[in-house]
DNA sequence: GTGAAATAAATATGATCAAATTATTTCAAC
DNA sequence: GTTGAAATAATTTGATCATATTTATTTCAC
């Protein structure tokens, strides 16, 4: 049993990825890399390549002296990533559904299930995940490498402001447009499923948007 | 001695960034980092670092065997990357035309000289240069950090290919709707300057969209 | 053509040096 | 005598390199 042998820089990229992508890192905090090596018991280099690949996706942020934290976003931002989620998700989306494939469905199904679960126990950070795999694994169904980097990387960048909103305002209110896209895959019609994603992101969109509108109401910074 | 002090590892993904964005590395072409280690003479954590960088923005492709390799793009690639060009720069365009200033209007004449000189003299490498500096000296004007690390990502994934059909084609229908929106910006016409930016896209897209065909029809791989 | 040895390149560690932040001390002013 | 600002010392963190280990590929023998 000759192990993948995955290397240690590529998996300090996915553990540093999903902390970001599921909010254990807080927005504004500083990534130090000594401080991961301490964590994860790994050697400063291979340290160093996830924090420049992840700085690279806009995960981290490198600030001019020598410090990474994780961004915290600021409105002007957050209408970009609203633009840009608006211009590619949708579409890969539907390049995915001129692909479907039976397996692709159930996989959905299943997916959303547990979506659903999560947000009947009011469960942030398994909401996070699993509305990350439900919308991912259709994405990867449209076997296109540029827009899905695209997409992680606009992911990546939302990832810590969504679950701070949803530390705040629950899990009530979340969208689930997903059950629409799910039909439109089974009917085969990709512009159905266009739609549902595209209404997808804008109520998530629209929720974090408001949160912060009133967030910088209440607080100075 | 105001030297900023830039980072090695900076300093490195700047000029590799440069070589890929002007064509001086062929798609297909393997990068090793012992061959940057020796020629730029450095060591190789900050070149490990700048590869990884640049492998995360599309401009380096890491085969699954520890190889690095400048990547050569397929038809399907090119389609997505046309589409997501024509779904970020001219909104890009559209923004910085917006917040257009008399400075930003003089840089892109002297600018828009230079690439019209370089289309007359047939350098190719002197067009890729001057027309990637017309663009993004617009771009950066809207101060849209996302959008703008979005079209990095494109045009490092593209660069390679143009300076392959500009070598093959030469100079002669390269796009330069640049005029166009030299104009929109003095007349404060935000939508004339996104679509001088799209047509230019799309005349320069499908140039090199018709390469890649003819090129599929000649040789097979 | 298959398998083992050789070669070359990538990965990973720890040490060393430089820079930046934090803590501390000193000195002056009120 | 206390407070506050400036300067300096100390600690933490980042950047780079040299080296050892692992892994893929190639070469050569069978």
């Amino acid at each position: 049993m000759t192990s993948k042998n995955i290397p240690e820089h590529a998996r300090v990229y996915g553990c540093l990825r999903d902390m970001i992508l599921f909010g254990d890192l807080v927005p504004g905090q500083p990534v130090t890399i000594q401080g991961l090596v301490d964590q994860l018991d790994v050697g400063m280099t291979p340290v160093r390549e996830a924090l420049r690949r992840l700085t690279a996706e806009g995960a981290l942020m490198a600030m001019g002296n020598r410090r990474i934290v994780v961004p915290k976003l600021g409105l002007s931002h957050l209408e970009e990533i609203y633009y840009a989620r608006l211009a590619i998700e949708p579409k890969l989306a539907e390049i995915a559904a001129k692909k479907s494939t039976p397996r692709l469905v159930s996989d959905l199904q299943i997916i959303d299930d547990r979506v659903d679960a999560a947000i009947a126990k009011g469960d942030i950070g398994a909401y996070l995940r699993e509305n990350h795999a439900f919308h991912f694994r259709l994405y990867r169904a449209a076997e296109a490498e540029v827009l899905q980097s695209i997409a992680l990387s606009l992911w990546l960048r939302i990832g810590p402001s969504l679950r701070a909103v949803g530390g705040r305002r629950g899990t009530t209110n979340l969208p689930d447009k997903h059950d629409k896209a799910i039909t439109g895959l089974v009917a085969s019609d990709s512009s159905m499923v266009y739609s549902a994603i595209e209404e997808d992101l804008r109520q998530g969109m629209d929720h974090v948007r408001q949160d912060m509108i009133f967030q910088n109401g209440e607080e100075a910074d």
